[in-house]
DNA sequence: CCCACAGTTCGACCGCTGGTCTAAACACTA
DNA sequence: TAGTGTTTAGACCAGCGGTCGAACTGTGGG
């Protein structure tokens, strides 16, 4: 969170500073992004930019934040559900939408991941956000019975989560040789892995 | 790996020097930790230091990789295995003895989970290198037919290992304020989430 | 009109980082 | 003893994130 006082910036100057933080980060990496650089393709002096933000960490996750905020908003969310087949196929849409925006925005993409792989970093708290909002979604599940309800909720979204991320990375590695049906097949098979994971047993 | 030199080098000077990396990797953690207080802490110039290491990342690395040794002789073997139930009598013995290492170690046990987290960095080597371990005992698995082979076996070991991560760091959160049984009882249960994850399914 | 003052911007400077390089010390053989 | 290759020492470098005092700007009051 940014000083008070960048909220009054005009909103050019706010999107020349967070855009040249983004641009540096997209270049870079997270952990590559150099603080002097960002200050260099804004244009500005380092004591304006102190000015503004608390200190490279706080910049940095501002930026983050609204990589986050783009990808919430490219996923969607549930829509309605009542019965556990709506849920199952209310999640299958937002894991297709998720799966488009990452294979189409890369890049964003690996800095939203590496808030994930993130561990007691400045990025712990949307870190923990991020496990919030998977929280919610399984709760969601758990009151039209489509999720089980014999693990505490913070384990199984951490354990659903490790997975997906898990998938995903073996995804990035391999889906560059694959036929797009073939990563169609197999994306559509890991749905099919976590459902199994989630679902009540016994069924 | 260090260059050939370092091998020359009378094992005690050897042992200084890992000794005082890992003992300020444990201080200030992989990220956290600078090359200049090691070089001090040993006690050597470094010029030295360099004369046997490349850089940072290779001393880093190297030490890391001991603390994986440690790790994998700590975890054992599966033991013999021709039958399913032997298998997964096996990876049950294997984890039990995984979370006590780790419980025990934890400092070590953070520093070994950071290759895991890593993400294109120095210790792609190390992570490619762990991921294949997992395929391996997968593999064995697939052998007896404990193990389902309706996956791409790399697809298999990231998901898994993704998922026991994901609980790792909800039992790191958690088990400061739950009394033991109930560790072991979730752990166990996490272990049923795995296998039914990772069992031949229809059966 | 000018002063005072808060808000804003500037860039020199700081300690520290990982990394380079020259020169000296050392060991060993001819 | 001279010469050669190996090993050590530490001054030095550019770049890092971060600090700080001075300067500039705009505004309201006497």
């Amino acid at each position: 969170m940014p000083l008070p006082r960048f909220y009054k910036l005009d909103p050019e100057q706010r999107e020349n500073l967070l855009g040249a933080a983004r641009a540096e980060m997209l270049e870079h990496g997270y952990e590559g992004a150099s603080f002097n650089r960002v200050i260099e393709r804004a244009g500005i002096s380092k004591g304006a930019m102190y000015y503004y933000f608390a200190d490279k960490a706080d910049l940095y996750r501002t930026v983050t934040e609204t990589i986050a905020e783009e990808a919430m908003a490219a996923f969607g969310d549930l829509g309605p559900v009542s019965t556990p087949a709506e849920y199952w196929g209310g999640l299958e849409g937002m894991m297709q939408r998720a799966l488009m925006w990452i294979t189409s925005q890369p890049q964003l993409a690996e800095i939203g991941k590496s808030v994930y792989a993130n561990q007691g970093g400045v990025l712990d708290s949307l870190r923990a956000r991020l496990l919030e909002g998977v929280s919610d979604i399984l709760k969601q599940g758990q009151d039209v019975g489509a999720i089980r309800t014999d693990f505490p909720l913070g384990l199984l979204a951490e354990a659903a989560t490790g997975m997906m991320m898990g998938a995903d990375r073996w995804f990035t590695e391999h889906f560059a040789e694959m036929p797009s049906e073939e990563v169609m097949r197999i994306s559509f098979a890991v749905y099919g892995l976590l459902r199994q994971l989630l679902e009540p047993q016994g069924k």
